[in-house]
DNA sequence: GCAAGGTC
């Protein structure tokens, strides 16, 4: 009997199907699936698994927090434990019919451990036969055939490089959590985390919100004139754009003020051309849900998720953004023009471009995400039926042709002042009729050189320079990806945690008090930097190619460890009443103009938050807050009435006075 | 009640 285990139910029912010429049957044990079908006389049984199917976890007695020591933690020996009991129940099952197994997990590290977590599994209920590996990086059916007919072996040292990845990240992350959590005492559903991804993704935003709360404002002024060519009307900023100095600002208004006449001094234009978007990679994809349809990162991922199980879009954890040759694009074409979006997929098709776009990361081991069916819309919430429309809109628009704009740049002089006139309208649209840009367009009317026109209004205006904008959560993404941390698959839920742990409130996240609290405690550590993830690929790689023995890894790792749980064991007084300050300050914005206590975020019976003195019932001081968006402290005083002055998001208000 | 990595 052939065993052959793969990573997932998808890709067990694609390779059974392959294998066996598409006569197969599916069994079931229990709940657990499985593709069985006899080849040459011989059965063969293919499963699939759920990803990992043992996890590490402490000893019983280490896992009362209060009662064990750190020390003893960071020395103790994690044991394996099964995840999913009736996918074990069936591979031992199998195991005692001493089968020849075959390993058709994912080619990459965590596929190379999930495939020898199996093989040991199996290994203590029954003799087998042989183990062997199949390896491909895409499944179709040249690859797979390929891959069974060059079976190779397992490889050891790849899958106890992962093994090393997963034991360091157990001891650092359970070792600081329990540190930070205890010096904090914040126990049960409300501890604090530390982790070698988390906590360098936490860090990138507290520094981020630093700059922002750092930043002073300065004021420029700008001149802007507003301008008549027959009808139509237009503005034109003058050239030096920003001054800062309003003495010369005021000069340039009033010299140009008294101006009866403007004169169109240049005419440049330019044809410019807008490439489509390249094809969804997870990150792309959770980049561009959060920013057009509002929807969070970790929500996005379940929708796809979902999406993904019924068979309407491709696998959603992929870093290609190269469609595969085989990919049958046409046949994907003529599904979406019999479908409710045919709208769209028409256009699509009177545009085609010779080749679809072709993103920078090209993998082989899943597509781009695209779509593959067609959902019942009627069945879908509007959430869902938003995301698989932006599917099916970014698919299309790589199919198609360019854009092509026309730019105008118009030079025009006001009492010997230049004014810019800047205008871009579209001549083909192509693309952007399917696919939201956020590129803006505007439109000016055709001038020449020499042209007079009317000048309706010269007006000064003073602004303000902006501090930096929030990361989203999807330019997060972008970001820890760019740095390394997390991967396709983690990145969202990275993302979650923190929410979870109350370390980020807000649709762009905010870091709230724990947050900078806990990376300032942390902050000297490597355990706060990406660096540390990057130490560990390349130690990692090293274990991969057997120039390094994981077990001496690990305990390098440890030695590390321990010392920096000494150094901050020194300091955990401190670092505790830093972070319960930081958590009790949280809700407190500023001082009571009535009585001086404090003014804290309550919320009232109802549910609405607003802002109360919190020497309630003897001061019954009161302000209303704005429902939406995070609230911050600011140490400033609203000049008119004394009340303290709060960010509400990114801008300054007074609770009382507006 | 810990992490991060797979997957549903």
């Amino acid at each position: 009997m052939k065993v052959v285990i793969c990573e997932k139910q998808i890709a067990a029912r694609r390779i059974a199907g392959i294998l066996s010429n598409g006569k197969f049957k599916t069994k079931r044990e229990g709940k657990v699936p499985y593709y069985t079908f006899v080849q040459d006389g011989e059965e063969w049984i293919v499963v699939g698994l759920k990803g990992h199917i043992l996890d590490l976890d402490y000893p019983e007695e280490l896992n009362r927090w209060r009662n064990t020591s750190l020390k003893k933690l960071v020395w103790a020996e994690p044991n394996r434990k099964v995840i999913n009991r009736a996918i074990s129940k069936l591979l031992e099952k199998l195991a005692e019919k001493n089968p020849d197994v075959v390993i058709a997990t994912d080619f990459d590290r965590e596929g190379e451990l999930i495939g020898l977590e199996t093989v040991e599994l199996m290994k203590k209920k029954g003799k087998l036969k042989s183990v062997k590996r199949a390896r491909f990086s895409a499944i179709t059916r040249r690859d797979i055939l390929d891959a069974f007919s060059n079976l190779t072996e397992l490889d050891h040292n790849l899958a106890r490089s992962a093994e090393a990845r997963r034991i360091i990240d157990l001891m650092w992350g359970a070792t600081l959590t329990r540190f930070i959590s205890l010096a904090a005492e914040r126990y049960g559903k409300d501890f604090l985390s530390i982790g070698r991804v988390q906590s360098p993704t936490l860090a990138i935003l507290v520094e981020r919100e630093k700059e922002i709360r750092k930043f002073v404002p300065k004021p420029y002024w700008i001149i802007i004139a507003r301008l008549q060519k027959g009808k139509k009307k237009f503005l034109a900023i003058h050239a030096e754009e920003k001054f800062f100095d309003e003495k010369k600002a005021t000069d340039v208004f009033e010299k140009s003020r008294n101006a009866t006449e403007a004169e169109v001094k240049s005419v440049e234009e330019k044809i410019e051309k807008r490439i489509p978007p390249h094809p969804f990679d997870t990150t792309s994809f959770l980049s561009s849900v959060t920013s057009i349809l509002k929807i969070p990162a970790p929500k996005a991922m379940e929708i796809a998720e979902y999406l993904y199980m019924h068979g309407w879009i491709s696998y959603p954890r992929t870093d290609n953004t190269v469609y595969p040759k085989n990919l049958q694009i046409r046949e994907i074409l003529k599904m979406l023009i019999s479908s409710p979006l045919s709208e769209k997929a028409l256009i699509a098709k009177d545009n085609l471009r010779n080749y679809p776009v072709r993103g920078k990361k090209e993998t082989t081991d899943h597509p781009p995400i695209h779509p593959v069916g067609i959902p019942d819309f009627e069945k879908l919430t509007q959430e869902q039926r938003g995301v698989y429309e932006l599917i099916v809109s970014r698919f299309l628009a790589t199919l198609m042709k360019d854009a092509i704009l026309k730019s105008k740049k118009i030079e025009i002089e006001i009492n010997g002042e230049i004014f810019v006139a800047r205008g871009k309208e579209i001549l083909e649209p192509a693309w952007l009729l399917v696919y939201p840009s956020r590129e803006k367009f505007s439109e000016i009317p055709e001038m020449e050189e020499g042209d007079r026109l009317r000048i309706i209004s010269i007006e000064k205006i003073r602004k303000e320079t902006e501090p930096p904008k929030r990361l989203s959560q999807g330019s997060l993404i972008h970001e820890m990806e760019r740095l390394g941390l997390g991967t396709k698959s983690t990145r969202h839920e990275i993302i979650k945690k923190l929410y979870d742990r109350k370390y980020i409130v807000g649709k762009y996240p905010v870091p709230t008090g724990s947050a900078f609290a806990v990376i300032d405690a942390i902050k000297n550590y490597d355990i706060s930097k990406p660096d540390m993830t990057s130490q560990l690929e390349k130690e990692m790689d090293m274990i991969a190619e057997g120039r390094k023995n994981w077990e001496e890894v690990v305990r390098k790792s440890r030695e590390i460890l321990d010392k920096v749980l000494d150094s901050l064991m020194r300091d955990k007084e401190r670092i505790g009443s830093s972070i319960r300050e930081a958590i009790e300050r949280q809700n407190v914005v500023g001082k009571c103009p009535s009585c001086g206590g404090d003014m804290v975020i309550r919320i009232s019976k109802n549910g609405k938050r607003f802002l109360g003195c919190s020497r309630y019932p003897s001061c019954k001081l009161t302000y209303p807050l704005p429902q939406k968006g995070v609230i911050i402290a600011t140490d400033k005083k609203c000049k008119k009435c004394g009340a303290p002055i709060i960010m509400v998001g990114r801008r300054e208000i007074c609770p009382n006075c507006g």
